[in-house]
DNA sequence: ACATAACTGATAATCGTTACTGATTTGGAG
DNA sequence: CTCCAAATCAGTAACGATTATCAGTTATGT
């Protein structure tokens, strides 16, 4: 018996996060499905959000309001304070953290790491 | 003519949060200060948090349930899934972070880490 | 002391998220 | 293929943290 049905709007939803990097609400991930599928329910974004989150295929990024990431890979943020924009950002030395911590006595699974600023496309509009 | 009056109740806000580690909620900040100050409002609580933390004396931690910390110098935490503490983390590296995302071209004003997983007291209560 | 702007307490409103409900879909067993 | 139980759905009500409103109070500069 299978844990989980198959549910097609979990998998819209799964690859709507996946096509892009732009961070999004569950608002607007429902917002943009809802032209294709008139009858989806916010709800329903909410709980296979979740649902995809617990599965470990999709990341959480906690905010003012929730924001969701397709990739799960490890990696960190930028949050632009001017544009709103939240980018992706890899640094090597990411994996290194979470061992200094462990190290610390703690049992590390996991880290959410945001900067906050200024992007670099809004810096140059406010030199313009 | 002074941007800010005084205010016994921000003060009051304040001290109760320089006196603990234990990052405590705007709510559990209410509870603890309402023994003595039997007519404090809620609502006073949280216009002052969001005071003191433009002030920057104070420094939000964005949460389920927002956290406050009264050590405003910069440092990470750790949060245990399994009692619900949160821990202060001081690392050497924190500062080069910001430097190498600077270096990417962004404006870096400050970052937000935050380590997940279960703590060593709660270690030791499993194996127990 | 006066004027004014900041602040307070009390309460109502906001809004993201979750819970509930009865109907529908899925996948496995016979 | 048919039937059943579990999972999921759409729609909507409920929840809870935070913010807004407002009339009364307090702090500060002159």
């Amino acid at each position: 018996m299978a844990k989980h049905h198959y549910s097609r709007q979990r998998e819209m939803i799964y690859q709507q996060l996946k096509s892009t990097t732009e961070h999004p609400t569950a608002e607007s991930i429902y917002r943009i499905l809802k032209v294709d599928q008139p009858n989806l329910s916010l709800g329903t974004v909410y709980r296979n959000l979740n649902h995809l989150v617990e599965e470990g295929r999709i990341v959480r990024i906690p905010f003012d309001v929730d924001r969701y990431d397709g990739n799960a890979s490890e990696h960190s943020h930028f949050y632009c304070g001017t544009c709103g924009r939240l980018y992706d950002v890899n640094l090597d030395i990411e994996q290194n953290l979470d061992e200094i911590v462990s190290d610390m006595g703690y049992q590390v699974d996991r880290h959410e790491l945001i900067f906050k600023g200024v992007c670099s496309h809004c810096l140059k509009e406010t030199v313009a």
